[in-house]
DNA sequence: ACCTGAACACCGTTCAAGT
DNA sequence: ACCTGAACACCGTTCAAGT
């Protein structure tokens, strides 16, 4: 008996909302267009107005992935400690529980699947990304604590253990201490690695 | 007017091969089983009797995929040379090159869907992939370029590296060889952290 | 044992038509 | 502008029945 709560604004944002949420629940593949239409009540050709393929809800739901994973390594930075060991164990510590909490959302922002047309928006995103790890290193080098080197090279290395350990999250279900203390012994490697 | 080549024997391994070829191809969300049997001018409930379940031929393909992999690994190590320096690049650079060519292969291998079922032979899988970098790991002890510490512990920088790798490798597709300097760059880095 | 062929309950996408 | 409702061409899975 419900007379629409949609048929205007709000479906758009209902649809980015339970995708998020299914995603989370049961998965990327348990993702189905016409079933997020049923759940919001809405016929389903309704969504194709605001996504013109499922692929670019995906794409939507990969991006806001991207601003909220930069958004909570600025808040992990911001209070963190002034040295890079502080400051790189911060990053970590933040990205790694990130991946635990939002496997399949993080998974589906890496997914290989670019829909042309929204990648520039996408690849802007993945650019605030690469720049938080650039400011990281930088900060070292300046304090003396990361030997010389250019940026963008060196910066590498930290990607790459970070994405590992998203890996990890992501695939086995691993006791959270024991990959805890892998990571620490991982950033105690880099740390020796990166020193002067 | 083919009067079946098949209707025997051959069904299963056929499946496995297109279904390689596809996944290699065209990625793994353009698999479709009913494809395959039309493919191998079969009926639609035909790969039934070989695999149960959609998800059993995807976990039947990652086996392979680690165990070629492991293959791989085993044969770069058997070329190298005998320092860890040696070991540790040629490991790295064939699961890298491994990862570039089969991307969709070491996706879907590392992908979490376990059917608890077919789960204690991809266990099996991992293990011994994981027993080569502990190998590569303990060799690297004795020889004395790589400072003491638990085995286990000691090895996990090194995979979260190539798994890092094989992430790059799998979304963005950079020219191949700027990841072969970012992985040098990221070897001597991680030598530097494991040395005594 | 291995496969057929039809059925079932789903998909994503399209598009006239409604409001 | 936004949505409906029906259609189209697909899926994975199941299961009697055939050989």
């Amino acid at each position: 008996m419900k007379t629409g709560p949609y048929h205007h604004g709000e479906l758009r944002a209902a649809l980015l909302e339970r995708a998020e949420e299914t995603l989370r629940r049961k998965g990327p593949d348990a993702l189905s267009l016409r079933e997020l239409a049923r759940e919001a009540g809405v016929s389903p050709g309704a969504p194709r107005h605001h996504f013109k393929t499922k692929q670019a809800l995906l794409d939507a739901l990969a991006l806001d992935g991207f601003n909220r994973i930069v958004a909570t390594l600025n808040g992990a930075l911001a209070g963190a400690g002034d040295t890079f060991a502080d400051r790189l164990t911060a990053t970590a510590y933040a990205y790694v529980r990130f991946a635990r909490d939002h496997t399949a959302l993080l998974e589906l922002a890496y997914s290989s699947k670019h829909d042309p047309a929204a990648t520039e928006e996408l690849v802007a995103a993945t650019q605030r990304l690469s720049d938080v790890l650039t400011d990281l290193v930088r900060h070292g080098q300046r304090s003396g604590e990361v030997r010389e080197g250019p940026v963008e090279r060196m910066k590498v290395p930290i990607i790459a253990m970070l994405q590992g350990f998203a890996a990890f999250a992501a695939s086995r279900a691993i006791d959270a201490e024991q990959v805890q203390q892998e990571l620490d012994d991982t950033i105690a490697i880099l740390l020796r690695g990166y020193a002067p």
